[in-house]
RNA sequence: GGAAGUAUUGAGCAAUUGGUUGGCUCGCCUGACUGUAAAUCAGGUUCCGAAAGGACAUGUAGGUUCGAGUCCUACUACUUCCA
């Protein structure tokens, strides 16, 4: 047993480490495009980027099997999210189980979103102050209210590897004012969480690093005065939110680009929600490192695949025939072991088994684009390969 | 052989006393989905037309009526019951 000084010694030493505890090599740099390949490490592994992140909002990525996530899919981190774990499970059960990552037998890196998302999706559910959020459950209508303060508790709680700044995200499009003082509002909040997190230590033998977040909507201007801001906070990590959420993709583009060129080089930057497979590559050129989005889990529950030659409707009549490979590439076992007109067949009698084998499939996919681009990177070909991969992945199969 | 009942779209059902059925659910077809209120949602689904729009429509054939899915007659098919 430690003497209590002795017990204060490492709590204070904690929170020295926290700040730096993550750590991030930047390993390669492509010479024609802002793309770089690097690597992160903490207490739960590495995570070798670029990298997309599966979510698992409610303690699971939807309808696949830790094992099959871990064995088949492998990725060095998935997602949680906060508001939905606060409501359910709830904290206390959290607690009793160690932590998110014990609770869902998952031992590689978490990240929680903060329930920022949750802000513009639940619009119609809750009311913003300078104060917080008062959200009201969309489970029971119960009221609850989200501060900068009490999220960064409630991510203690969880216990995610990587755990994200309570923010606003806005709606697209956003009306000036309105972005200009959503961005304040949420540099504020930022100045709060960091603040609060420095008197709540880890509750697990782990450590936690904490990444702000860019906002200002579609405007450059905004963007920038954003990006400057969440550079000081010298974190460990940099996330870009408030895209992805309806505007044009060139637009999408016209903002990361903005904001990488302040962001500094050697942190991670993550690029929150973002999205198609295309999406996912014209980022990684601006020099985006992390992206997470629900599109391959969602849209493969939803019958759609994505392909590395363009995107298919698994529903639609013209593959109940088709007994060729769900995709001749065998990124995954799924892809070859059965083929498209089974799959189709398990979407028209609704079989969860078809649901389940989109998914593998999709993620499979989603995480094999993100290992190429890393090896183009480091290769020095990743421009090349990337406006080829564009190009064939652009169209409807 | 007799009696009763039923007949509306691929299926199952709606439609106030006779007063605009192309109504609902399912199925089918096609979309959408970007830090998950989503195994969800939207649209289409008689025929012709790309569309605007038009045509024909309540088993078949008639009848009554200003007007019929609804009332009357015959026929056909099905269901149940009695022989």
């Amino acid at each position: 047993m430690l003497p209590v000084t002795g017990i204060y010694f490492v709590f204070k030493l904690s929170l020295l480490i926290e700040i730096r505890s993550m750590k991030f090599d930047l390993l390669a740099q492509d010479p024609q495009s802002k793309a770089r390949a690097g690597k992160i490490t903490t207490d739960h592994g590495v995570i070798e980027t670029p990298i997309f992140m599966p979510v698992g909002t409610v303690g699971t990525v939807k309808g696949v099997h830790q094992r099959e996530l871990k064995e088949e899919i492998n990725p060095d981190i998935i997602l949680g999210n906060t508001y939905h774990l606060y409501l359910r499970p709830q904290l206390p059960i959290l607690e009793k189980a160690g932590g998110l990552h014990k609770f869902m037998n998952w031992d590689r890196n978490i990240l929680t979103d903060s329930g920022g998302y949750q802000v513009y999706s639940l619009s119609g559910r809750r009311k913003i102050k300078e104060e917080g959020v008062k959200f009201k459950s969309h489970i029971d209508g119960s009221t609850h209210l989200f501060t900068p303060e009490n999220v960064m508790e409630i991510q203690r709680s969880i216990g995610a590897d990587i755990i994200m700044a309570f923010d606003e995200c806005t709606p697209y499009p956003c009306d000036y004012n309105y972005a200009k003082r959503s961005m304040h509002m949420t540099h504020r909040w930022l100045k709060r969480c960091m603040t609060h997190l420095e008197k709540v230590p880890f509750k697990y033998d782990y450590s936690q690093a904490f990444f702000p977040i860019v906002q200002g909507s579609t405007y450059k201007d905004l963007r920038r005065q954003s990006a400057e801001y969440i550079a000081n906070a010298d974190a460990p990590g940099n996330a870009i939110g408030g895209l992805s959420v309806g505007e044009p993709a060139e637009e999408l583009y016209a903002m990361t680009e903005v904001v990488t060129e302040i962001l500094p080089e050697d942190k991670p930057r993550y690029l929150m929600g973002v999205g198609t497979p295309i999406n996912i590559l014209e980022n990684i050129a601006l020099g985006v490192d992390m992206f997470d989005c629900v599109m391959p889990t969602r849209n493969a529950r939803n019958g759609m695949l994505f392909t590395a030659h363009g995107s298919i409707n698994i529903k639609n009549r013209k593959w109940a025939d088709d007994l060729s490979a769900i995709d001749e590439m065998g990124i995954t076992w799924v892809d070859t072991e059965y083929s498209k007109a089974y799959l189709k067949h398990l979407f028209s009698v609704n079989e969860m088994l078809g649901k389940q084998i989109a998914t593998i499939h999709n993620l499979g996919f989603y995480l094999w684009l993100t290992r190429e681009a890393r090896k183009h990177i480091i290769a020095g070909d990743f421009a090349v390969w990337k406006n080829q991969m564009v190009k064939q992945m652009d169209k409807r199969l």
